[in-house]
DNA sequence: TGCTGTGAACTACTTCACAGCC
DNA sequence: GGCTGTGAAGTAGTTCACAGCA
């Protein structure tokens, strides 16, 4: 029975190219409130840090929106990329978890100034459920359900701590919440069918840490080895 | 002069490994802590979130620290995986732009855990200078010479917001410090000494509001093609 | 027997290099 | 001439499948 459910073709774009699309979308909002007009792929892709060549590629997925010799009308291409990546002011964000990271996220620019807005936030403290934070009220993680307006379209953003994430995850996913970004540095068990994203700031230093270590210890290398070679 | 320069074997491990490793010293510490012992590799990657063939391939980088038939000692392979991923508390962190993410950041969880300790705060508002946050003194960027201790070994988070992302980069690595994290959505243009990582919050989101437009057009697809295929 | 460690096969992603069009 | 769009080549990352050892 596996032997008949291989294919899978890919349904729409590659990952990584779904990633930079939303970088590129970014900078197109900053060039057109600057005034641009037309771009090339080169200057795009300087202004999104990445490869000319990248850029071209991961457009050429969605069509051809550019003119050869030119370049990419701002305000069209902007216009496309929304058309493909998916429109953010349908889709309500909640968030879950009213620390000091959750009041952070609710009113992060790059949030609103991409067209998300949060609807709702959620904590397992009773003292703060009922109060408000930057105008919106925190509910108790039972009332989820009453809520939610379309669980299905909803962005749940789990900033509890870790040990209380995949109890949060699970409710979540009752309720129908089918998209989730964690700040949790734990591995989620959840269905297949939940698309979930994960942000792990610990990882994230201990990465550079890493590649800093590799580097200074090059130089010291360099510094030590024989010069002539 | 190109022709003698490409070769440049990678001198330590995968990108993609580097990540996952720091993924896996976080899940060992949290089963450490619970007091187990010893571990499989089904275990750990489930715990980790990965497919257990990787976690071994990942491990195998660094040597061969299980035991056939048996699994991973939880303290040793905790041991070995800080030796070759880089002892956090060597690198004192710094966080520019004290709004709420940089408030956020100052005692997050997932950095004091893993061992890094932020050392200053930074901040352009002259009103902020001089206050405290969570026991952390506010300085000018201006003053950001005299209050490193070793530039070479910290790691500078750059919460402001974008429009000055650049500037405040460029001032980092001016004073020498050779490692990033930068949460403003925009490329930075930086030598290519400087190790950068960017985490971008809007565009998660993006990337989720897709995939989740993605499985919910598939499963409209399913409900109206006909269910006989 | 059971689980690690790893070559080999596979898949995904990136970069090159150039044809095609303005 | 200049810049896009894209096959083809190259590289990185993942998964398989099994040999080897406790």
């Amino acid at each position: 029975m596996d032997s008949e459910t291989p294919r899978v073709p890919r349904p729409g774009l590659p990952d990584a190219t779904v990633a930079r699309l939303a970088i590129y979308l970014g900078a197109l909002n900053a060039l057109h409130a600057e005034g641009a007009t037309t771009i090339s792929s080169g200057e795009l892709a300087e202004a999104a840090g990445v490869n000319p060549a990248q850029l071209r590629k991961d457009l050429s997925h969605l069509g051809s929106y550019g003119t050869r010799g030119v370049g990419y009308d701002v305000a069209y291409l902007r216009f496309q990329l929304d058309q493909h990546i998916g429109s953010p002011e349908h889709w309500p964000v909640i968030i879950v978890g009213v620390g000091n990271l959750g009041r952070a996220l609710v009113n992060h620019s790059g949030f609103s100034s991409r067209g998300f807005r949060v609807t709702a936030l959620f904590d397992a403290d009773p003292r703060l459920v009922g109060t408000q934070v930057e105008g919106h009220s925190i509910h108790a993680l039972e009332d989820l359900e009453s809520v939610l307006d379309d669980p299905a379209a909803t962005i749940g953003v789990i900033a509890t701590p870790p040990a209380a994430a995949q109890e949060v995850a699970d409710r979540l996913v009752g309720a129908g919440v089918g998209c989730l970004l964690s700040f949790a540095a734990v591995g989620l068990r959840l269905p297949p069918s939940v698309t979930v994203r994960r942000v792990d700031l610990g990882s994230e230093l201990q990465i550079l840490a890493y590649h800093r270590q590799m580097s200074l210890a090059d130089g010291i290398t360099a510094l030590v080895s024989d010069p002539h070679d």
